[in-house]
RNA sequence: AGACACCAUUUUGG
DNA sequence: CCAAAATGGTGTCT
């Protein structure tokens, strides 16, 4: 009988200063690659979602290979048992940086129980981690992800920024759950405060003003670009809101849905609401196939549906206080990926 | 007459790894300084050493400035007056570290009447400080001390240990937990299987078979290289295995503990060879000085520790019967830093 | 619990 | 030559 073949990827990242603009890369051995960009991240950012990407990628067993000690030593000396230990402390009790990527990806990790990581040195001592940061460099250069099935000619890839400048990224492939409306180009999603936030389970003036106020931006940002789509998860909370004021203004829907059925466990008048939106939605799209078995891989599937719409689509809106904590990562995270074209709209208060 | 002028002395300690060899060194705002070296001891060590010899060679009023709030707390905050109430003892009744330089020194201040301290930041806020910190620098590289008259020229002083003045520096960089046995140049390190895998846990014929092996192959190496050190990490299985055959075959041990007393869980009979091993030893050396709190943090201390072995020693022997996967990943590891000097010894089976 | 310092390691850049 | 992004640890006091 032959070994389980274990599916080997070289990771790696890149930054055009640091912070900077930066770019991310894993090519692995048995072909398949793919790239990213980011308009304004770090050096350990890029590093962190090339391993990421890597892992999302593989549905199998896999080795990832990285030069970032910054990678492989959070698993393999097992520093994220001490952040979950702190709770998200690091050994100088100061918040782990760029938790917004590690805390999916460590789940995901430890889920999966088939992902090994193995450090190299990284200065044109190994050809296939030069491949990735090749491809990391050209993505960094060219703020434009990239994939292919097959091993790229690593000598028509430029090994420096300026060399790579409109390279028309040929072979780039499409995500397969992408919906056929263009999202990448036209996606306006929208994300938010949850219940209890906002005023509540049930219908209130908050969240009344929250809907008028979104049927406002859309209507102008449709005024300004007439082709734009809603992209919308459909949890309760501003998400649904966006998704009705995109039915209001007459937009073209579209739903992510992490898992199937996320409103198994909603109240009734909840889950109406829900299907309705469903039924009108132009397209639905559902990322994983199976519902989560616990609130804690719940939480890591919606995670990862979050860093997708980010990658995802051309732009954001987001109904944030400007204080909520969890809100204030996933703020970071969508910056990354889509620098300017984040918007905030800050619920109304009643308060006062 | 001119108003007394107030010299005015920064200083700096410095250490290559803590505990380490270490330098310390004064600058005075009107041009003297001096430098001093010191093969093993500790950063606050050197910053009382720098402000001490500061205060020694000033006549007349001086203010020290030092980035210490360890030096500067003392007299600020009067540490020294409950150390004195207390005997020598700290608030919580342990004796005070490093009486001996303590105790001269507050003696020096307080009969001269004419010292202050200033503290402020450290990382290359202030110029001074600055220059302070070169000097205990290439004090530390060189493991020598230097004093001139007039202030050195400041961009000729190496910001970096490893660029620090031409003299090799000989053991500057020293792991400071490294042997004195060299196993950098002649260390094998042997890893493998633990219990239940050979056999179990009591003596056994698989045992002994493997550490017959173990005897074979290091007698071989013997011969090729006279001046070989085994170095083991002496765990259940084959790492005391190593030790036994070391033993046998005459060559010096060198033990590798991650933390003090890893024994503590363990049958008695199993601790009676642990001890009669340490006790042969030619020498111990112990990564770490807290014992681990859980059974996830004290894996991720034995992860460390193989890490430093495969760093610090020059060739590897792992017992291995290709098969378990965590000795796979240790395995990649190991060739990952030592290359070709990594070498497989399959336990034999009798299961046929 | 707090504070300062001293390091160790790797990458990313200018 | 320099800095930034990040992690881990020890040395010490209150």
């Amino acid at each position: 009988m032959l070994d389980a073949v274990r599916i080997v990827a070289y990771t790696d990242g890149a930054c055009s200063g640091n912070p900077g603009p930066g770019g991310w890369a894993w090519a692995r051995t048995d072909g398949p690659w793919a790239s990213g960009a980011a308009a304004h991240t770090t050096n350990q950012r890029m590093e962190i979602s090339a391993a990421y990407e890597a892992v999302l990628a593989a549905s199998g067993p896999i080795e990832v290979v990285s030069d970032s000690t910054y990678v492989v030593n959070c698993f393999r000396d097992g520093w994220w048992e001490g952040w979950h230990k702190r709770g998200w402390t690091n050994s100088r009790k100061e918040p782990v940086a760029n938790r917004d990527l590690w805390e999916p990806f460590i789940d995901l990790v430890n889920e999966r129980g088939d992902v090994t990581f193995r450090w190299v040195k990284g200065h044109g001592t190994d050809p296939m981690n030069d491949v990735a940061d090749r491809l990391a460099v050209a993505a960094t250069a060219t703020q434009r992800g990239a994939s292919g099935s097959s091993l790229p000619d690593v000598s028509k890839l430029p090994t420096d920024p300026i060399g790579a400048a409109g390279a028309p990224a040929a072979g780039a492939r499409r995500d397969p759950r992408l919906p056929d409306l263009d999202i990448v180009e036209s996606g306006v999603a929208i994300f938010g405060h949850r219940p209890p936030d906002l005023g509540g389970y049930e219908p209130n003036p908050i969240s009344d003003a929250v809907r008028s106020q979104l049927i406002e931006v859309l209507e102008a940002r449709h005024q300004l670009e007439p082709g734009i789509v809603v992209v919308s998860g459909l949890r309760l909370g501003a998400e649904q809101l966006g998704a009705d004021a995109a039915l209001a203004v007459g937009l073209p829907l579209v739903a992510v849905l992490p898992y199937p059925d996320p409103d198994t466990r909603w109240s009734d008048g909840a889950r109406r609401h829900f299907r309705d939106l469903i039924d009108a939605a132009a397209q639905v799209v559902t990322l994983e196939r199976k519902p989560p078995t616990s609130p804690s891989t719940a939480g890591a599937a919606l995670a990862r549906r979050d860093a997708w719409l980010a990658r995802n689509v051309a732009s954001a809106i987001l109904v944030w206080d400007r204080v909520n904590p969890s809100l204030a990562g996933l703020a970071a995270s969508l910056e990354d990926h889509l620098g300017d074209d984040v918007w905030y709209l800050e619920p109304v208060s009643d308060r006062r």
